[in-house]
DNA sequence: CTGAAAGCGCTTACAG
DNA sequence: CTGAAAGCGCTTACAG
């Protein structure tokens, strides 16, 4: 029933061992056995038997994973982390290794530097989150160089090698965003548009949110469409935030709604909440502490979650899939764009 | 390092068989050994290879699932079977078996014989959703009396011997409709809750939304509050419900949004869309078809999804890893409250 | 009631 | 370049 190595062996008049030898593609074999053996196994439509593989092999897999570190200003980065580690921890009779490459996301020189490292550790599987995008597409070439699998998350630079992308649509979520902006302004007033980064953090998917955003709104015809209005905000401490949406408010009459294009919303929502303006609908990202505690006072209204814990999970799980027991990956793995409110907030925090 | 059977057996005195005998509770071995193999077990901390174990027995492992079946009408019952056969062939390495007892959810006596007829196969584990509450009690009591572990999903009956329940918690899932009709409404005018059911068909369920969304306006104070005005209808043929609701909008002036508390929600739709009523919010459970449509073309605003698939799924998962990896279960699993808009559909459905 | 031995399907030194 | 044998940790008849 079940095509086992022995029946393999057996058919090519060979032993097990030139078979596995075969299978693992290692370079001992002779050019004609090879073929002969590749060929009985398509034809037989071998499986090989993970179970008795973990069990027989003594090397562990080593995926290494190349993603920034979280600080305690910015906790985004420990989700993906955990995600990853519990999958690991599922899989752990399997035999698996995750050794973690962390580096600072504002720091180009700390990623060329870890990236090294990960490269001289020769894994058999690497998880990279890109933020330096020119430098990552050439890590990337070097692990397709070293034959090493790689996969990328979060945000998509679309290797030609990359295994898998895992991760949301960025401008899918933006027009996320609108539909919830029209429902709750029902397209009249003014809406702005805030994007509050330093440097170019998350700056890839802060332009697609803001034109899927903004794309919404085009491809309604015969609504009401509100005004919007974008700005970028260069620095995320609050005094400055504070001054930049207070102008605003003088600037402009009648706004409704304010969509906050990354994690940082909280800032908006301090201020909304200082000033008493309860009737701005306020959306942003990320189930991060200080906008949760927004979202169950009533000043934030929605957020879209990213899902980190689960891009690292499904990063790793694709992964393993994919070089352990053959299950050919979805190209995008595309995470759902989850609505948060108050009320379903609890089932969603991990 | 790793414990094995081979060092229990060792500093027991005995052989392997016989730690093998003690470990699943065979009644071959002398109370004695037995009680000395137990304690060297605990305090060396054995932890079984589950691999390994696999590897060696031929038995599968047996999972019974007592489900309703799906009908051309009601197609909500085909996605957790799916679910559960997901898992198992994500699971088919550890040699699990799936075997469906599937009723008619409005025959009490179909279930009851399939109740019959799954006890008498003997399985390892049982999955069931219940619908008919008396008897799955009853059911669940036998499963116990033959030491047959269950989960219970969709719907929990809370019997005091089950692993675990995986489901949504409705009550929670009516205070997130109540939220978004909140948004769209302002609490403004006048709400309708509609429950369209024959039978007792997911009675619980309708019960518990209703609930949770009239509790969600009680504990706003302060805001304005629309006036809800709740309505069981208990046939779901389109004409029937074209009368109903047509009634009420003749009876009720400054209608603003409908709850419709189950997946008959695109009948509702059908009569808006038909009526040329657009400005009412709409919002209703499931992505089946016919609701997809009706969100595709903007008459419902909002679905809220159960995740049938994910229900399944996570309930054979959840049996696996407790009975065969000894992980004990979270006693109630709850499926997040998914919030579909048009927008991010896509990245729901299967 | 208990043990010795073979086996699950694959991998890994070792010998040639 | 290839094979025979031992081993991964557990389970299963079989013999006593």
């Amino acid at each position: 029933m079940k095509i086992r190595i022995k029946d393999i062996a057996d058919r090519a008049g060979v032993s097990t061992g030139t078979i596995d030898r075969v299978i693992h593609g290692r370079e001992e074999v002779s050019p004609g056995t090879r073929s002969r053996v590749l060929s009985i196994l398509k034809e037989m439509r071998y499986e090989p038997d993970i179970l008795a593989s973990s069990l027989a092999s003594r090397r562990p897999f080593r995926i290494a994973v190349l993603i920034p570190f979280h600080t305690p200003e910015n906790w985004f980065w420990k989700d993906p982390m955990n995600g990853i580690n519990n999958a690991c921890s599922e899989l752990n009779h399997f035999r698996i290794e995750v050794k973690e490459f962390l580096y600072d996301q504002f720091d180009k020189n700390g990623f060329l530097e870890k990236s090294v490292e990960l490269l001289e550790s020769f894994p058999d599987a690497v998880i990279a989150a890109p933020v330096f995008n020119h430098e990552t597409r050439e890590f990337f070439d070097r692990c397709h160089e070293q034959s090493i699998p790689f996969i990328s998350m979060n945000d998509n630079i679309r290797h030609p090698e990359q295994v898998a992308y895992v991760g949301q649509d960025p401008r899918q979520s933006g027009a996320v965003a609108a539909q919830l902006m029209k429902t709750g302004t029902n397209g009249q007033g003014k809406i702005l548009v805030i994007s509050i980064a330093r440097d170019m953090d998350n700056y890839n998917h802060i332009l697609n949110r803001e034109k899927g955003f903004r794309e919404y709104w085009e491809k309604l015809n015969g609504s009401a469409v509100p005004e919007i209005i974008t700005r970028a905000i260069p620095k995320d401490t609050y005094n400055y935030i504070k001054r930049t949406i207070g102008g605003m408010f003088e600037e402009f009459s009648d706004i409704r709604g304010i969509f906050v294009t990354n994690s940082r919303v909280y800032q908006v929502a301090r201020f909304l909440h200082n000033t008493e303006q309860k009737n701005i609908m306020l959306v942003g990202y990320d189930l991060i502490n200080p906008n949760i505690k927004y979202l169950n006072n009533d000043t934030i209204d929605y957020l879209i979650s990213q899902k980190p814990h689960e891009q690292g999970y499904k990063a790793l799980m694709t992964i393993f899939n994919a070089l352990r027991l053959n299950k050919k990956p979805t190209p995008e793995l595309l995470i759902p764009i989850d609505i948060i409110c108050k009320e379903n907030l609890c089932c969603y925090q991990v």
